[in-house]
DNA sequence: GTCCAGGAGCCAT
DNA sequence: ATGGCTCATGGA
């Protein structure tokens, strides 16, 4: 190895965090995020700006970052790993569809993405299944967003676009990632946050049905777009995005025998799941989605 | 070909 | 309030 390569390669920095029990594969693949990458037992991805691999082991998780980095608080807020996930399951109601679904899945965790790229991504996420969210995004971010750091001999990798960026783009230019109708809903919304109105930093102090509302005024956010965000940037924990696997599942295991309208199920979510239910959510998402039915 | 996907917005009841 | 229709796109 020579020197100029040597020298890159230990802008690498690595750290460990303590965890009890995370599934890392569940977490990052269970359909929150949309810019991980599987490779053998790591993934790959993006953070905040910078480029992150992670892999697990044993009680902890390993993370490599590129320097210079002054701590490591921004990774650990990203993988909630102070997150008490046994004070979390304790919380949940005994039913056991639910308790199913926590064994499936043992250690699934939520994230605390940022909002905006949370907010753009989900807007994308309309009648689309997950890997063609993962790829408009993707490409999205190599169009549009500015290159990150990466290890040396690494491919480009680059950041999720800013609001600013995505609001200079013509609607034909955003089609052209394979949005589709989605284009003028994300333009729009962009050209809102890059204007201020919302802004996306205070409302995680306002009440969960007040942020909500203020989401939903925003071109392609609705009910379920708007708790998406509400639970995976801002941590509002009640919140619970009723998607068609998710609304299937209810039917079916809750409410069976008749038809129940949406603001039924609502109502029943509200009452059933407690505080957490929007983790509860989590773990039933991906219970449906990792299981064939009948 | 047909069906469906982590929906939203619009319009007619 | 509630129920249908349309909006692109790609994979099974």
């Amino acid at each position: 190895m020579n020197g100029l390569s040597s020298a890159l390669v230990t802008n690498v920095e690595r750290t460990e965090f303590r965890v009890r029990s995370y599934n890392l594969a569940a977490t990052l693949e269970s359909g929150q995020a949309f810019r991980w990458r599987a490779l053998g037992g790591a993934y790959e991805g993006v953070v905040g700006g910078r480029w992150v691999r992670l892999s697990p082991g044993v009680d902890k998780l390993h993370a490599e970052a590129m320097a210079p980095l002054a701590d490591w608080d921004w990774l650990a807020g990203y993988l909630q790993v102070g997150e008490c996930l046994e004070t979390v399951l304790a919380s949940f109601p005994r039913d056991a569809v639910l308790a199913e679904a926590v064994l499936r899945a043992r250690g699934l965790r939520l994230l605390r993405q940022e909002a905006w790229e949370c907010l753009a991504s989900f807007i994308l996420s309309s009648t689309k299944r997950i890997v063609q969210i993962r790829q408009m995004v993707g490409l999205l971010c190599a169009r549009y967003g500015a290159p990150v750091a990466v290890p040396c001999g690494h491919a480009a990798e680059f950041a999720f676009p800013t609001a600013e960026r995505l609001a200079r783009c013509s609607e034909a230019e955003l089609r052209a990632c394979r949005l589709g109708f989605r284009a003028p809903y994300l333009r729009a919304t962009a050209r809102r946050i890059a204007g201020g109105d919302p802004d996306l930093a205070t409302l995680g102090s306002l009440e969960l049905e007040q942020a909500r509302s203020v989401l939903m005024t925003l071109p392609g956010v609705g009910r379920k777009i708007a708790d998406c965000v509400l639970l995976f940037a801002y941590g509002f924990q009640r919140a619970f995005p009723i998607d068609v696997w998710i609304g299937k599942a209810l039917r079916r295991f809750y409410l069976p025998g008749r038809r129940v309208a949406l603001a039924e199920i609502r109502r029943f979510v509200d009452t059933h799941f407690g505080p957490r239910a929007g983790y509860a959510q989590q773990y039933l998402f991906h219970s449906m989605r990792s299981r064939v039915f009948p």
